[in-house]
DNA sequence: AAAATTATTTAGATTTGTCTAAATAATAAT
DNA sequence: ATTATTATTTAGACAAATCTAAATAATTTT
């Protein structure tokens, strides 16, 4: 099948929404696609005529098993453009994405499958999250909570979700990047910040805003 | 100024067919670009638009000097993502043309400058075509003609100018490649036919029309 | 130089992906 | 169980890039 890169795009959104069997809604596929509900609609229906989703009005999207597979070459991609830049272009993990984002609509089976032998075969891109192999398979991600409802004191940084250039800058700033180790030492709940503190630097707060895009697990 | 991937393909193959200051006609880059006339005077009003190109009614076109200067972007970034489908991911020359077609089109030139470092910066592409520098700068071309005229008797191949698959796959089938040495044994204009013997190999006859798209220089 | 041919442009239509505004359905609140 | 609110869909429009068919300009031929 030959998918434009704006379908391209609905699959992976869906598939980045989709958690479990639950099916992604109108409005939440178009806040994240920075778009309107009306042209979700109007992309549903094209999808579902290409047999990518299943979708009944006023019911939801869920990827069907073809959608899941077009789904998956299009993070494996991506994931594998992001390794490339970072291991041999020497870009920093959080000025990648942008640029994967286009260069995972290159549709070439061999050149994604030489490109990641030429890697040699990653199963985790730079922000933690797993690649999954020619036949969609990937390691399962290490078990990780964001960083506002972690209740494990120490904690590692493995992802970052909402990787806007402008968020990964923040970050960058105040010294948080992937593998960074921290420590939580208070959560106000009045205004929503979380004061926490990063190996061999002082003690800092943020918003529970920036929290839910950080991914933690217990060290 | 931002681009969509049709203009860009069109600056691209004004700059092609381009002959120093000799306009291009409407009817010849509608065939390069396997379009209809009708779509190439659209296109022509846009891209005046822009001021990448000079254009009046019925006169041809010609690149602007902005023009040039993107074009000098697009081919740059075409021929270092071949040198790096050949050196890094073990493609053959005749392969790569398509793939650089798409990965052109990603237009960062940190990404173009961090690639060409880390091809070790290039001055030619695997079809021996030369690479122009972040500033637009590329090396003179060696002195090379196409087969159907040449005059010289031992030749040696240093590109290919159509570089459609089928083509590449022909030539790869008689053994002709970048740096195939051949010597010309007869020229029939009866039939436009070239009788050419590759080294180490016995004697082929080939047409004009595909001689033409072999660029050769003495040896 | 008139006629024939070829090249180019215009006019109007189509497809893709998007939008706004209005209508309808589903859900939540009283 | 109505009412209010929110979510979703429909209807109609638009821009980009293309097309076909017809009209016009340029060039070549006789």
């Amino acid at each position: 099948m030959n998918l434009s890169i704006a379908e391209e795009n609905y699959v992976k959104a869906i598939y980045k929404l989709q958690d479990g069997d639950t099916a992604v809604t109108t409005n939440a596929l178009a806040y994240e696609l920075d778009t309107k509900p009306a042209s979700v609609t109007d992309m549903a229906k094209k999808l579902k005529e290409k047999q990518l989703i299943d979708y009944e009005k006023y019911q939801g999207i869920t990827l069907s098993s073809e959608g899941r597979k077009t789904a998956l070459q299009i993070v494996r991609r991506h994931r594998l453009w992001e390794c490339f830049l970072v291991d041999k272009l020497a870009f920093s993990w959080e000025e990648v994405h942008e640029l994967a984002e286009e260069l995972e609509h290159v549709r070439s089976e061999k050149l994604t499958n030489r490109l990641s032998e030429y890697l040699g075969n990653p199963t985790v891109d730079p922000h933690g999250d797993p690649i999954p192999d020619a036949h969609g398979k990937m390691v399962k991600p290490r078990p990780q909570t964001s960083l506002d409802q972690a209740n494990a004191k120490r904690l590692v940084v493995t992802a970052v979700t909402d990787q806007s250039t402008a968020l990964l800058a923040f970050l960058n700033a105040k010294g948080i990047g992937l593998g960074t180790q921290l420590e939580i030492l208070a959560h106000y709940e009045y205004d929503n910040s979380i004061e926490i503190k990063i190996k061999h630097a002082p003690a800092l707060t943020i918003s529970e805003q920036v929290a839910k895009n950080i991914m933690v697990r217990p060290v």
